[in-house]
RNA sequence: GGCGACGUGGCCGAGUGGCUAGGCAGAGGUCUGCAAAACCUCGUACAGCGGUUCGAUUCCGCUCGUCGCCUCCA
């Protein structure tokens, strides 16, 4: 398949490290305020990306961490006077228990800076004594002009940049590139000990002491988000190349940006919108088919149209599913088709193949999700349109349909969309509302629709449709 | 100032040197008492200006516009 690799600027063939084995790092969320959808975005793509290499047939081993001590943090305990551990603490188990509710199952590894400090320590350690780095009150810092290669990743060249000259109170770098990547404690402030006193990790050393430990040298796949290019990844880059003089990872995959009211979301613009929030109003699956209906790459605009649009993408899949459902619970096996439905079936079978052609196709480029999911609507249509003509023709070729719905559930199960029947199942409905749903029968026998559709408006208002069918009333559950 | 991305029909959003993206909304039709669901038909879009080409929305250049990074950020 191809990736795009922001390291080379251009889709590249993907060949990992190890045949047939993947090991991906994602750079989760730093714990200082609840995940917004900015976040979760990075979260879905690559369980996405996982998901799909797992299907294709790779081992997949994705470790992504959370970083529990960083200024951010300590700021925010300070502002709230409560110790920084309690607030790592508390968004650490609200990232866990709100991304979880995402149904993604969870990276095969999540782990915290915290509990890696002696690794961190180690790798300053060597930083230092390979002159990469040098220590001044305390603090160490990253000699970023004996990398060479700084700015690889980024496009950045040091002389170029816009940088603040003055140092900040307390920093005494040698120069206004370094960065630090160990950070002498305040009082008050989390700390370890560590050859230059007390003090915690720079924010970057995390990702690179953990991403070595549990991927190794040179692993095939680092993602993030493109914010995170610089200076996050570069100077991950910086740390883990200049000991080692090899390729820190092979292929470097960044998602775009979610805006709101054409802004990149983020805290300080004002503009996020919590996960926790979303789900209250939404299906987590309507998230990620928004996700999925544009490239992971572009920018995307969270918005409540964009939302609605999604919620209808979800219904039509949902509807998909219960047409398939009475179809198969309703028509009589019989897998001798003739006349319209044979033709309808002909094309099914066309339609299947070209669907499974197609999602492949599109998700070998690069995790094109949205020409995957248009692949997929073409299925659905194919198969709403058999759906009519076994409904009609009283019988269906139910290997053939089977088939259909079990390739659209596979590839939505990539896409991380699982719909099941309790989604739209008649079952488990109330004794008082099939009473109703008879009652609405009886009016319209009599046709005093006015009762009938009173009857109808009162199974509405607890939650169902009702979908007149050739073989009676349905009713299914609303969204 | 430097680096990078993008500008597609009413909206969202893929993609391509010549051949239907898809979804939503809208119009008409089928079915239906109505509705819902579904199916059928309908929109000939690619910011502007040049250039390359037999032919460009797709390649190149310029202009305009939008956005991201260069500071914390997914």
């Amino acid at each position: 398949m191809k990736i795009y690799n922001t390291l080379t600027r251009m889709k590249e063939e993907f060949v990992p490290r190890e045949e047939g084995k993947v090991g991906i790092y994602v750079c989760g969320p730093t714990v200082y305020g609840y995940v917004h959808i900015g976040n979760a975005r990075p979260y879905v793509f690559f369980s996405v990306l996982t998901r799909y290499l797992r299907s294709i047939g790779y081992e997949v081993n994705v470790v992504e961490n959370v970083t529990d001590v960083d200024d951010k943090i300590i700021e925010r305990a300070n502002h709230e006077c409560v110790p920084a551990a309690q607030v790592a603490e508390t968004y650490t188990r609200a990232y866990f228990k709100d991304t979880s509710a995402l149904g993604l199952g969870r990276p095969d590894t999540e782990p915290l800076a915290t509990g890696h400090i002696p690794e961190i320590v180690d790798l300053c350690r060597r930083l230092v004594d390979a002159g990469m780095a040098y220590e001044t009150g305390g603090s160490v810092y990253f000699r970023v002009e004996k990398f060479a290669g700084y700015g690889k990743l980024s496009g950045q060249k040091t002389d170029q940049m816009r940088h603040c000259e003055l140092a900040r109170e307390g920093e005494a770098k040698e120069s206004p590139l370094d960065f630090a990547v160990w950070k002498a404690a305040k009082p008050g402030e989390p700390s370890w000990e560590s050859p230059w006193g007390p003090g915690r990790p720079g924010w970057h050393i995390e990702c690179t002491a953990m991403s070595l430990k549990y991927l190794g040298e040179g692993f095939d796949i680092h993602g993030g988000g493109r914010d995170l290019i610089f200076p996050h990844h570069e100077n991950e880059i910086a740390q883990a190349e200049a000991l080692s003089g090899k390729d820190f990872a092979r292929y470097w995959m960044h998602n775009g940006m979610i805006t709101s009211r054409e802004e990149k979301m983020s805290k300080s613009v004002g503009n996020i919108f919590l996960l926790r929030e979303f789900l209250k109003n939404y299906d987590a699956r309507v998230l990620i088919l928004f996700f999925a209906g544009s490239h992971y790459r572009s920018p995307l605009e969270f918005s409540e149209s964009n939302l609605e649009e999604a919620a209808g993408q979800l219904d039509r899949f949902r509807n998909c599913f219960w047409k398939v459902d009475s179809v198969l619970a309703e028509a009589e096996a019989d897998a001798d088709a003739s006349g319209e439905l044979a033709r309808a079936g002909q094309e099914l079978a066309g339609a299947i193949e070209r669907t499974e052609k197609d999602f492949e196709a599109e998700m070998q480029e690069d995790l094109n999700t949205a020409g995957a999911l248009a692949a997929l609507f073409g299925l659905v249509r194919q198969i709403n349109e058999y759906a009519v003509a076994a409904s009609s023709a009283g019988r269906v070729d139910a290997g053939l349909l089977g088939r259909a719905r079990d390739l659209m559930a596979g590839q939505l199960e990539i896409l991380g969309i699982v719909i099941r029947e309790e989604d739209y199942a008649e079952t488990g409905v109330e004794a008082e509302l099939l009473e109703l749903l008879e009652q609405r029968e009886q009016a319209r026998g009599r046709k005093d629709f006015a009762a009938a559709d009173a009857a109808r408006d009162r199974i509405e208002a607890a939650g169902y449709e009702v979908r007149d069918t050739p073989q009676g009333p349905r009713l299914v559950k609303k969204t």
